[in-house]
DNA sequence: CGTAGACATGACTGCGCAATCATACAGGAC
DNA sequence: GTCCTGTATGATTGCGCAGTCATGTCTACG
């Protein structure tokens, strides 16, 4: 932490015993201004204030998390990819950890990488972070993880060994659930699904709560399509639709995939929403711009991570006090032009 | 850091006096062991390695930095938001970072906060990280911010004073102007340019290379209409170019508004390549599949990244060395459906 | 008017590790 | 054999802060 000043640079940074010389107390006083705590007078609080700012002082945090024993910070497992969802999850986290008076540091897992959060873990523990937050995980069959923090998991089942293990759900199968029913009530006998890769927790959501739409209106369940959220997945998947003549909803577990099906469908010369229409999830930024806008679920990712980390922070600070249940979060579906009733009769 | 054990729970976790005392050793073998110093033999770094495995023994981090003066962790300053392009900056320095070995801590600006970067960097400092990465700035007018350790900024100039600036440009201008010159050498007689908001100084670049495209052609400059990034932007900019009928062809200065303003000239009637032709920036994931797929440039976000971390590393741990001169990266313009060449004379 | 309590401050100590210095023992040069 | 250099280890110390306890001052109240 000791930054080295070469010969003839600046000063060395200050410590509190220099704020405390210079505002005539104790090195124990400063620690007790700076950490808001009770017992000290407003005047000996101004001195002390005053002389931090004349020598810009901050202080060291390698050596407050030494002495007591936390970081205040809070550990991220995300995945290393710069797909929509994962990163809206990320920023929200930052905003809301900030907002709490944590730092945060992010260790990304590599999909494919066996162990990935496991050893993003063992690396965030190691950092001697307070909590983790662990955002969309992926199922890799490693079975429990131990880990001796408080978790906080969103958008996904705790599958974690910790002193306390808080969920945000965001409601995924609910949001599904509503984008089907919302198809199957403009008149489509079914709505086929092009799903996400079924290791993620998310991706199992989603089709949890397409498969219930489906169930509780009494129809048929077509065989599942599944992708790997990307476009060019979508659009083979499109293709491969595209020759069944009786398709004529689907619900697409990303609006990545939805765009690359929708492609497919045009080049095969089916209409959207026309002959057959699409809903995507997500709501991302172009999805109101592309042909035809795209109907689609939008995830509350704010509201979710802030109440999430609330309660991870509570749970880090005061960790017998009793839990309020999470509040549920509004389903939003967002109905543009990529969805209409259905054609009079099946494309022969 | 130390995990207060609440009663009957698992015991405490062990310190490297502990490995010392199994291992048979003091606890400053161990130290050098972990620190894979000179001056240890094989046998002894064999028993402590063991020793610390069957403890399940891990560094205290808070401590090693308090008495070392170092983090090893790099801290990065990003905009708090999930747009494409800084995202991927992220996760490609959260690769990077641990590719060297260092931990990544974030901090986010907001868009709109007066002193953001400055108040992240500050957050940072205060954590105590060996070195900076400033991913796509925005301009705050703050003039020069003084920081202690190295910095790395990505995709700009630096105004920064620091021990050791370093500088990974993207070269986002002779992106752009390639983008530029390929719409001219399609026959377009000018080319429009939807920039994006000139704080950023990434906007900027990708203006001035666009204005070089067209001087070096001796091209007419049109006016610059300026967006903010979002498709809507590019929409609303759009269909006010849209009443323009000499507008044959457009540089967007991401992919996002490209899609805005491709959908507002379908609105209006005009199609797209055939009466106007647009390039995007960026290569979003659904860049090639909207309609019609998108002509785009893409950034090599990984080399980058990978490239000025290495230089970020080196001159936080050999501040001597003389630096390596940066590689350019490659151009590369990603040719799809969206342009092609102006229509034989200017619509009405 | 003496004492219990609230308030305000400081002295001292220790967090867990790496840096520094001291020590001990090899083997080679002379 | 003595001296030296290189190798291997340990003892001690201190990083900068917060926790603990001691001490002092001021009010309130019987």
């Amino acid at each position: 932490m000791t930054r080295l000043a070469r010969p003839g640079e600046s000063p060395p940074t200050p410590r509190s015993v220099d704020v405390a010389r210079l505002a005539g107390v104790s090195q124990k006083t400063v620690s007790r201004v700076l950490n808001d705590e009770p017992y000290v007078s407003a005047d000996v609080r101004r001195r002390v204030l005053d002389a931090a700012e004349e020598l810009g002082y901050r202080r060291n945090q390698a050596a407050r998390a030494l002495a007591s024993g936390r970081t205040r910070s809070i550990g991220v497992v995300t995945l290393g990819s710069a797909l929509y969802g994962p990163a809206s999850w990320l920023m929200g986290i930052e905003r809301a950890v900030r907002e709490v008076g944590y730092t945060l540091r992010v260790a990304a897992t590599i999909e494919g990488d066996p162990g990935g959060i496991a050893s993003a873990l063992a690396s965030l523990l190691g950092q001697g972070v307070d909590g983790v937050v662990i955002s969309e995980p992926i199922d890799e069959g490693v079975g429990l993880i131990s880990v001796d923090v408080p978790v906080l998991v969103l958008g996904a089942p705790p599958t974690f060994a910790a002193p306390q293990v808080v969920t945000a759900r965001v409601g995924a199968g609910r949001l599904a659930r509503a984008a089907t029913e919302h198809l199957l009530e403009l008149g489509h006998a079914t709505v086929h699904h092009l799903a996400g890769p079924q290791r993620w927790y998310s991706a199992r959501d989603r089709l949890a709560g397409w498969r219930e739409a489906l169930r509780a209106h009494g129809a048929d369940e077509p065989p599942v399509v599944e992708g790997d959220w990307s476009a060019a997945s979508g659009y083979a998947a499109g293709r491969e639709l595209a020759s069944d003549g009786t398709v004529t909803a689907v619900f697409a577990a990303n609006d990545d995939m939805a765009i690359g099906l929708i492609r497919a469908q045009l080049e095969a010369g089916r209409r959207v929403p026309e002959d057959i229409s699409v809903v995507g999830f997500d709501d991302i930024p172009v999805a109101a711009y592309v042909t035809p806008p795209l109907t689609t679920v939008r995830q509350p990712f704010d509201e979710v991570t802030r109440q999430g980390l609330a309660l991870l922070v509570q749970v880090i600070e005061k960790p017998d006090v009793e839990l309020p249940p999470a509040a549920d979060q509004p389903v939003e579906l967002v109905v543009r032009a990529s969805t209409a009733p259905p054609p009079p009769r099946p494309i022969p």
